[in-house]
DNA sequence: ACCCTTTATGATACCGGTAACATATTACTA
DNA sequence: TAGTAATATGTTACCGGTATCATAAAGGGT
C-alpha cells in the first residue's frame, strides 16, 4: 500500500540522497557526476531494479528512439531473404540505442495507413522502413499523402521522390547471363519473376540486353514466368525441358525458383549442371547448400538493412532529401554451372 | 516559430474554446458530451489533423495497450503455420484497441532477454506472448526469472507454472495413425520432429501408442527423424523408400517435411496415395494445394492466437492464475491417403 | 417552486522522466 | 590568493495526456 512496488526516478533518487536530475544524469552517462555518486546510485538501479519508463523518456525527450518495420507477412515467402536485412537493420538501430518494432500488415486490411501511421503521428516511433513494397501498394501511396518519413527497401520504381535502398537487379541479371553466354551456351531458359513487380522486370531486361548484345535470339517459349515462388519455378523448369531445344542453361530470377528448377531437373533424371546449368538470384542462404551448391547474383542484403536504417535514424525532419540508394550486386559462382561441353550440339 | 506545428489536445480545446478535458471525452467517447460540442470538436480534430500522443497516453492511464509478439526468425520457416496465429492475434488487439508489437530474437543474441523485458519494465507493453519456444529455451527461463507477464504459444512442457495455449499433439497423431491403421496398413513410416521438442516427441508418443494399441509391431527402421525441415522430409522418404519392407504408408510430424516426403516419393517414380499414403500434421496452408492434397492434422491455429491474446490482455497481474489451455486437434482426410489395396502384401 | 438526479464541463494534480538554467564545489592559473 | 574554468548537483518547468473531484446547467417528479 505505502509501498506500490513501482520504482520511479524518484525512489532512487531518495534512497541515494540525491535529486533525479543526479540519476538522470548517471542513466544517460553523463560525463558531470562525481564516480562515487555514480557508483552509489548504479547499486541502488541494481538493488531495485530500476527500469527507466520509456513511454516517460519518450514523452520528455519529445523524439521517439524508434522505428518500425513494415512487413507484409504473405509476401514473407518469397522475400524470405529478408532476415539478413533484418539483421542489418538490427545492428543499427542497437548501435543507436534505438528499438525496432514490426508492424504487419495484410492487403485484404482496409484501415491499415491508418493503423500505420498512426504510430508515427503519436509519436511512438520516428518512421517506417518498408520491406519490399510492389510498385502498385497502396500502403506506400498512403504513407506517402500522410506525409510520414519512411524508406523503401528493395523497392525503387514507382514512388519518385521517397527514399529507397534498392540492388542492381538489372545489371546483376546481365552480368549473370552475359556468365552464362561467355560459358558458351546459347540456349538459355529464364525463369521470370512477377511482372508487376519492377525488380522482376529489371532482372529480365537485364537478361534480355545480355543475350542481345552478344546477338543471341531470345525464344519467347525459354521464358516463363514463376512469379518468384518455388513451386512454380518448379513447374516453370518441366515446362522448359519439354522444349524442343532444350535449353543447356536456365537463369531464375531468384533463388527459391532455382531450387524449384533444380528439383524438377533432378525428378527428369538429368543432372545440374552436367545437362543443365543453372544460375538464381539473390544468394538466399540455402543457395549455398543446395547440391549441386548454386551460382548465383548475391543482393548485399545485410546492407541494404544497415542503410535504411541509418538514414531513418539520422534523418532530419528539416531537410528531407530523399536517399536514392542503388547497391551493387555480385556474381556469386558455385558448381551449378559449367562451361558447355563441345561435343553436346 | 509562433506556430510550432504540433498540434496537441490543448490547441484543439482552445480552438474549440473548451477545456482540453472536454476534447479528452470526446476522443474517449465519454457520453457527456454535448452532441453539438462533439461535433465542433470532431470537426476541429478533422480540420487539424489532431493525433493524441500516444506515448503521452500510455504515460498518463499508467498502463500500456500493447503486446508484444516474440519470434524467432531462424524458426520461423518451420513453424511457418504462424500467420494464421497472427492474425488470430490480430483480431483481439484489434477489437481491444490495443497494438501489437513484434520483437525478433536470435539464438546468437546474448542479452536478448534484457531488451526484451526493457520493454515491459519501460512500461511500454503489457506482456508478451511467445511463438513456439523449444522446451529448453533460455530466453523463457530468463523471463520467468524476471517475472514478466507472457503466454506461450504451442509450447505446454517444461514451463510448468507458466501460462500456455497448446493443441493435442499426442492426440492428433493417434488420431492420424489410428486412421492409417484402419485404411488396412500395417507397414507404417514415421518421420519425427526434433527430439528437443515437446510437441514432435509428443506426436510420436501418439503414433507408437496407436500402433501399439492395434498390436501392430514398430520397425525401427521406420522411424526417421526430419526435424521439422523440408529437405529433411525428403531425405527421410528416400531412406524410407529403401527399406527391406517398404511402407506403405507414412505419417510426417509436420506438413513441410510431408512435402518434401511427397517430392521424394514422386522422384523415384512412385504414387502417392496408390503406392504410398501419405499424411502430415499442421495443415498449412500449402497443405489443401499439394498434388495431391494432403491429408493431415489441423491444429486450430487462429485460434491459438485469440486465446493467448485475450488471456494476456484481460489478465489480472494482481490474481496471476496461469493459462492453462490445450486445445483439439482435427483429422483433414483429403486425397494423400487411401485404404490399402488387398493386392498389395 | 423545490429538491434530486442526470448531464455537461472545468480545475487541478499527476504520470515519470528530461531540458535548461542556476548554484555550489572543487581545480587550475596567473 | 584572488579569479576563472571545470566539475558536480539541484531547481523548476514542461512534455501531452487522463483521473478525480468540483461545479454548473438541465430535466423530472411531487
Amino acid at each position: 500500500m505505502n509501498k506500490p512496488e513501482n520504482i520511479t526516478i524518484d525512489t532512487i533518487a531518495e534512497k541515494a540522497g540525491t535529486s533525479k536530475m543526479t540519476v538522470s544524469r548517471v542513466i544517460n552517462n553523463h560525463p558531470y557526476v562525481k564516480s562515487e555518486t555514480r557508483s552509489k546510485i548504479l547499486n541502488l538501479i541494481k538493488k531495485f531494479k530500476y527500469h527507466p519508463n520509456l513511454t516517460a523518456v519518450n514523452l520528455s525527450r519529445q523524439s521517439p528512439q524508434t522505428i518500425a518495420l513494415v512487413i507484409q507477412y504473405e509476401h514473407l515467402f518469397t522475400t524470405y531473404y529478408f532476415i539478413e536485412i533484418l539483421q542489418g537493420i538490427e545492428k543499427i538501430v542497437d548501435e543507436c540505442s534505438y528499438n525496432l518494432v514490426i508492424l504487419n500488415v495484410t492487403s485484404q486490411e482496409e484501415d491499415a495507413v491508418e493503423r500505420i501511421t498512426s504510430w508515427y503521428f503519436g509519436k511512438f516511433v520516428k518512421g517506417f522502413l518498408v520491406l519490399a513494397p510492389p510498385e502498385n501498394s497502396v500502403l506506400v501511396k498512403k504513407m506517402r499523402e500522410a506525409d510520414v518519413p519512411f524508406v523503401l527497401i528493395g523497392a525503387s520504381r514507382g514512388f519518385k521522390g521517397s527514399s529507397f535502398v534498392d540492388v542492381e537487379n538489372y545489371t546483376g541479371a546481365y552480368k549473370a547471363a552475359k556468365y552464362l553466354i561467355d560459358l558458351g551456351h546459347k540456349h538459355i531458359g529464364f525463369i521470370a519473376g512477377p511482372p508487376e513487380r519492377g525488380d522482376a522486370r529489371e532482372r529480365e531486361a537485364g537478361f534480355r540486353q545480355a543475350l542481345a548484345d552478344k546477338k543471341i535470339p531470345i525464344s519467347e517459349n525459354l521464358v516463363v514466368c514463376g512469379h518468384y515462388k518455388e513451386d512454380l519455378g518448379y513447374q516453370a523448369m518441366l515446362h522448359l525441358l519439354i522444349q524442343p531445344t532444350r535449353p543447356t542453361a536456365v537463369f531464375a530470377a531468384n533463388d527459391l525458383m532455382a531450387k524449384g528448377a533444380l528439383m524438377a531437373v533432378k525428378e527428369s533424371n538429368l543432372q545440374v549442371p552436367k545437362d543443365i546449368s543453372l544460375v538464381g538470384f539473390d544468394d538466399i542462404d540455402i543457395a549455398a547448400h543446395l547440391v549441386p551448391p548454386l551460382t548465383t547474383v548475391k543482393q548485399p542484403m545485410f546492407r541494404l538493412g544497415t542503410e535504411a536504417a541509418s538514414f531513418l535514424i539520422e534523418q532530419n525532419p528539416e531537410e528531407n532529401k530523399p536517399l536514392h540508394l542503388v547497391l551493387p550486386t555480385e556474381l556469386i559462382i558455385r558448381e551449378s554451372s559449367v562451361r558447355i561441353w563441345h561435343f553436346q550440339k
